[in-house]
DNA sequence: CTTGACAACTAAAACGTTTTTGGGTATAAT
DNA sequence: ATTATACCCAAAAACGTTTTAGTTGTCAAG
């Protein structure tokens, strides 16, 4: 039923093989021949049967991505956009994206194999790198090709995108205490993940440097990156005997939690509390007050990942294989100068 | 270098067939043997190619998934839940999902194409459906396997699954007929969206139901679900000489930014002006107000198109192929009795 | 002793490509 | 007239499975 290349060969009296070499251009087939060729498969709507194509060339044309969801909830915008920009440059390079939701970090190896193993990708892009990463190894191990969103210190050397979280909490603490805010907490990620150390030594350092002490009751984490765990987590700073007047929580999603919770209390956002996020999210701006947020490049991220593992695919030199791309502090309203103390 | 069926016969001095019919259950294998087979394969770290694989069945075991993103923005949290419940349920059925993202309309056909025509996916997921749908019709004349996210009235029978939009935005407009409000504003879905027309009509029997007339003035729509969108819809209808004092959004995207243009008015939020939205996305309880919102039963809908999809892919009848899901209200701040009119 | 039935396995074709090798026919060079 | 050189095309193998159609061996029944 479905068009295929003998179709084609049948219909115009040549081989099989003259009409793929034509199909794909090799020198050896007349212009004439050529154009024929190429005609007449548009004409009969033939397309390739990857299945066959890629048994043949060991090539599927598709890279992997595993989303491993914790909690039932991925509602973060930063991973939808993330998403998107990879899947555009897949479409623009003539790739296809395989994508696997797992809903269990016990499901996660499997779904690794299934993709590898089953040579069902070429490549894989790995996000969210965490200490002592599983996947890593594995990858490393089988020798498949891959990146990662996120740097790996001591797991080998891969290529990778990654953002300057020191750079960026850098940017947010300084300017929360430009503000006049003389105690900043710090609501930190999960901190399997790599980057949620690199996060917190930004903080730290720009708290030194600002010539604030770190007080170690003033930094906390929040195990999954929802609004209630943001909530929860600045319920804890707030319930503290000496609360924070500011804080610089690593998520968008996290602080609009956190907003929730300074807001409950009566607290001004802004002026009596100030809150720096991170990504960017289109909702900071909206909320009431918008949010300053860290900027995350967040396309610039999902494209490059996708370009570099499309050449390290090809077998292509990679002209930088470490990229560290530079957030920018977005300033709003919940970072308004500080106007008054807790006790009031 | 990957181990096949063939180093497995190798290993165990049994031909190829053998291995593969005790790795696939056949009857004609002794038992003792299918038990050495399948431990070899897995001491071997046999994993079989799909490539192979989908050759010979002309199965792929992938259903596909195309998302046509306008205007670079897909950060609808609404869109990431359906996905990772597809994915999810995918996963549980052994299925692997291959997505495409395409930046442009133009370039759907050709997305759906290369699925479809290249053979790469069993079945297609199509998600909302439009009047006089091309890739419905692609799909029919092809005799495709897809079902779809939405109803389409004349395009064809097929299976689908699909939100009562009238029966929410009924709920909705009541609820705020029931607050007080008396003069309710209506910011619809991109019109060519089958189920924009579903929710119209909502409003507009239940505007007429409640004995208010509708105001033709006071019906607007966005052509992107965007909160920038809804913001200037919301902009729209607050200009006019007598503006709403209430309106149904139909997407919680869309009301935030609606939200944002009613405040910026000076108008409070659930007293002098009432907001309901639709889909529920998590963000609708944490902002200030805390939005009532139209909640769709996503995770469902996306499990049950699954589900669906692959029965009739692997030739199952359906129990039910049209389904139809109850949203459910969610009351919240936005909508609070109405207490004061718009001259004050 | 043949026949048939059954169990357990194998041979081989097929799926639709790509790619290597090689063959034939012009044209050009010796 | 012979040889070399392009040029164009075809044959065939290979990729790793699945599946149809046997083949072998054993055992029971006739």
């Amino acid at each position: 039923m479905p068009v295929t290349i003998k179709n084609i060969a049948a219909e115009l009296g040549l081989s099989v093989s003259t009409v793929s070499k034509a199909l794909n251009d090799y020198p050896d087939i007349a212009p004439q021949t050529r154009q024929l060729v190429k005609e007449t498969a548009r004409r009969m709507g033939y397309r390739a049967s990857a299945a066959a194509r890629s048994l043949r060339t060991r090539r599927t044309n598709t890279i992997g991505l595993i989303f491993c969801i914790i909690d039932r909830h991925l509602t973060d915008p930063y991973y939808l956009d993330l998403l998107a920009s990879i899947g555009e440059e897949c479409s623009r390079q003539g790739f296809d994206l395989l994508l696997s939701v797992c809903p269990d970090r016990r499901l996660e190896r499997s779904a690794y194999e299934r993709m590898v193993d089953g040579k069902r990708v070429d490549g894989m892009i790995l996000t969210g790198t965490r200490h002592g990463d599983g996947r890593i190894a594995y990858l490393v191990e089988r020798g498949f090709p891959f990146v990662s969103l996120g740097r790996s210190e001591r797991d080998g050397d891969f290529p990778y995108v990654d953002v300057d979280g020191a750079k960026g909490i850098n940017d947010g603490v300084q300017h929360l205490i430009d503000q006049g805010y003389g105690r900043i907490g710090f609501v930190g990620l999960p901190p399997e993940l790599v980057c949620a150390g690199h996060r917190f030594q930004g903080y730290q350092t720009t708290l030194e440097k600002g010539g604030l002490g770190l007080d170690p009751r003033l930094v906390t984490h929040c195990d999954c990156l929802t609004q209630e765990a943001g909530y929860q987590a600045m319920q804890g700073l707030l319930e503290l005997d000496e609360p924070p007047d500011a804080a610089c929580v690593c998520s968008d999603v996290m602080a609009l939690g956190a907003m929730g919770a300074v807001q409950e209390r009566g607290l001004a956002m802004g002026r009596d509390f100030g809150i720096v996020g991170f990504d960017d999210i289109p909702m900071a701006a909206q909320v009431q007050p918008p949010l300053t947020s860290i900027r995350q490049p967040i396309y610039e991220v999902g494209t490059r990942l996708c370009r570099m593992l499309i050449k390290v695919v090809e077998g292509e030199p990679l002209a930088e294989s470490h990229v560290i791309l530079g957030p920018t502090l977005v300033i709003r309203e919940s970072s308004g100068p500080y106007q008054r103390g807790w006790a009031r």
